[in-house]
DNA sequence: GATATATATAATGTTAACAAATCAACTGAG
DNA sequence: CTCAGTTGATTTGTTAACATTATATATATC
């Protein structure tokens, strides 16, 4: 098919920066496993590869015209974004997580953010606070109708970002990411009705009288 | 050195097993990357490897005399494991957390211990109360005196493992003792003082108390 | 003497070929 | 017809050589 090697497939092979000598950027360098870590990552999400499915490490270096030597790494890469379960001497296979799974680590994030909540109101962070509101109110806009479930689920999902981002430990934010790309693929499903997305703005209004007592207590405390 | 290629440097390389034809043992076939993995993994948690030291490719696989590739496949596993960091072509250093870090994953993993408890009261689990409590005497024993700071921290390393098992949520064991793995060369400069170890059965106490009311609580719900 | 450029060295990134193992289909004996 | 064993194709595991990049050393210029 495309035998020219380079640009055909997406990838940016051997960074186009000859421009840049030294540091300068840092980080702008990404590599190839780490390239196709984001694209195949990508089609996961997207479940263009769907969950079950075996992603041989022939078929992914076809598909990018690269060795099987950094498709392996990507497949580490994403072994420990949960996106893939890599079996020894079987191969990978997208991850395909059960009900039970799901709905544990619901659970779980639902106890990081509110400690995340408290944290942010330890803070005494009314932005924070404000900017949630504000979503809250989006939110309820979206409530009804099948058409507002991207939008529900978009700014629920930043909402969540912001949330974690104020809490100020950068270790919860990292682990309440990780947590919701696992979950990503079956988010839309848990906010696909309008009674689930009133239950999601439900939560949310509890999670912002949580901060607001929080900050109240604080003033108290400082006053 | 070493000139013959088989189990002079503690790997087996190609799975000794031939006796067993098919499944059978399954995962007993430990590839070399992920025994490379180990190995190093626990060299950093013994400090042989310090933190912030470089760990070059080419002297790990001199080291257990393979090539290149599998032990670039151990480093992402140790990176997942969160032991070393990785810098595109920079290379692979051990890890070096900061105190900030360290105080902020030790606060997760309090949040999410307490949760543990919730979960073990909410499934009437007494075991795990006396199990618990057993261990608590144990420390207790165990507080003063710098001679018993193994002890205490393998005896309260195990709490934590089973409390977190006993929830019931996989996903939440998981993920806390990934932390605590992460944290293990800091649990015991954590109980290095007495005083610390006091601290830490009074911490304890307080969660198996959390467990005590729930199982109370529960008790009334049902009856 | 200090800074900047050039070069050498050592590290990581990538590739292709080879080895070992698994899975599926086939064959033959009972 | 059923099942154990064999064979062949596909896939992962491993290796060594080559390519590229970063760091350190040395040199030249101001």
């Amino acid at each position: 098919m495309n035998n020219d090697n380079t640009s055909e497939n997406g990838l940016n092979k051997s960074a186009e920066a000859s421009v840049f000598t030294k540091q300068q950027d840092r980080r702008r360098t990404l590599s190839l496993s780490e390239q196709i870590a984001e694209h195949v990552g990508k089609s996961i999400l997207q479940e263009t590869y769907l969950p079950g499915e075996a992603v041989t490490e022939q078929r992914i270096s076809e598909e990018f015209a690269v060795s099987r030597g950094p498709v392996r790494e990507a497949l580490r890469i994403l072994e420990r974004e949960g996106l893939v379960e890599i079996i020894p001497r079987r191969g990978a296979r997208v991850t395909r997580l059960t009900v039970r799974e799901v709905s544990d680590i619901f659970d779980i994030r639902s106890v990081l953010l509110g400690h995340a909540a408290r944290l942010a109101a330890q803070r005494r962070d009314e932005e924070c606070l404000r900017v949630l509101k504000e979503g809250c109110d989006t939110l309820t806009k979206n409530v009804e109708g099948a058409d507002e479930l991207d939008v529900h689920s978009d700014v629920s999902a930043q909402m969540n970002f912001i949330l974690v981002e104020r809490s100020g430990n950068d270790k919860l934010s990292e682990i309440v990411n990780h947590l919701a790309r696992q979950i990503a693929r079956y988010t839309r499903i848990g906010l696909s009705t309008s009674e689930r997305r009133r239950d999601s703005v439900t939560s949310w209004r509890e999670l912002i009288q949580l901060i607001k007592n929080g900050l109240d207590d604080e003033a108290d405390r400082l006053e």
